[in-house]
DNA sequence: TACGTGATCACG
DNA sequence: GTGATCACGTAA
């Protein structure tokens, strides 16, 4: 089942961020269909520090401010496409964003995409994924249930969830020390610390 | 631990 | 215009 925004618009970002845990994120790039199971997220609310949004809505970060459900996908360090999901209504800017998944189909598209010799750690880490998965700016705004992207529930059951502090925001203040990255526990592919 | 890399944003 | 900054990855 592909989901819809009866999924992403249940106003708790945090619990979204939580339950997409065990879906599966697939892209289409010109027939060429990858798929991924989503090991690791992080949670992201327009009244903390560490949201692109707390500081009002900039050209960059204007499609947070939609009805979730799409895609803001932004260039970090500028080299790294980040793939996020816009999850609450219409004027309230929160997001999950997708850090790590475990490939499932289309393996040799991601390692022509990425370089990589072998499939081993070649989507664990937002950066790494959004490459192999033919992610790119291009994806921003776009509805999670376009030809070229979609997020599937299979009905798998994620029993163990390991929540932990978010990685790469120090500059957030106390905010840096939110417990909203979740993580299957004891998955291999999710991102390194 | 160091740093490449370039879009972005607040300031003028 | 300009300069500081940055939700990363890799090499060392």
């Amino acid at each position: 089942m592909i989901l819809d925004e009866s999924f992403y618009l249940r106003g708790n970002v945090v619990k979204v961020a939580r339950e997409l845990l065990g879906k599966i994120l697939f892209t289409n790039i010109r027939g060429e269909v990858t798929s991924g199971l989503i090991v690791e997220t992080e949670a992201y609310s327009q009244q903390e520090r560490g949201c692109h949004a707390f500081n009002g809505m900039t050209a960059r970060n204007k499609v947070m401010f939609k009805a979730g459900g799409i895609a803001y996908v932004y260039l970090c360090y500028g080299v790294h496409h980040l793939f996020n999901i816009v999850t609450n209504v219409d004027g309230v800017a929160d997001a999950v964003l997708i850090r790590a998944i475990e490939p499932l189909t289309g393996e040799e598209y991601m390692l022509r995409r990425t370089k990589a010799e072998s499939s081993n750690r070649i989507s664990s880490g937002p950066g790494k994924l959004a490459k192999a998965m033919g992610i790119d700016r291009s994806f921003n705004g776009k509805y999670l249930g376009s030809e070229d992207v979609w997020v599937e529930d299979v009905g798998r059951v994620v029993h163990k969830i390991k929540a932990s502090k978010r990685i790469g925001l120090d500059f957030a203040g106390r905010d840096a020390l939110l417990p909203w990255r979740f993580t299957i526990q004891g998955n291999q592919w999710v991102s390194k610390p």
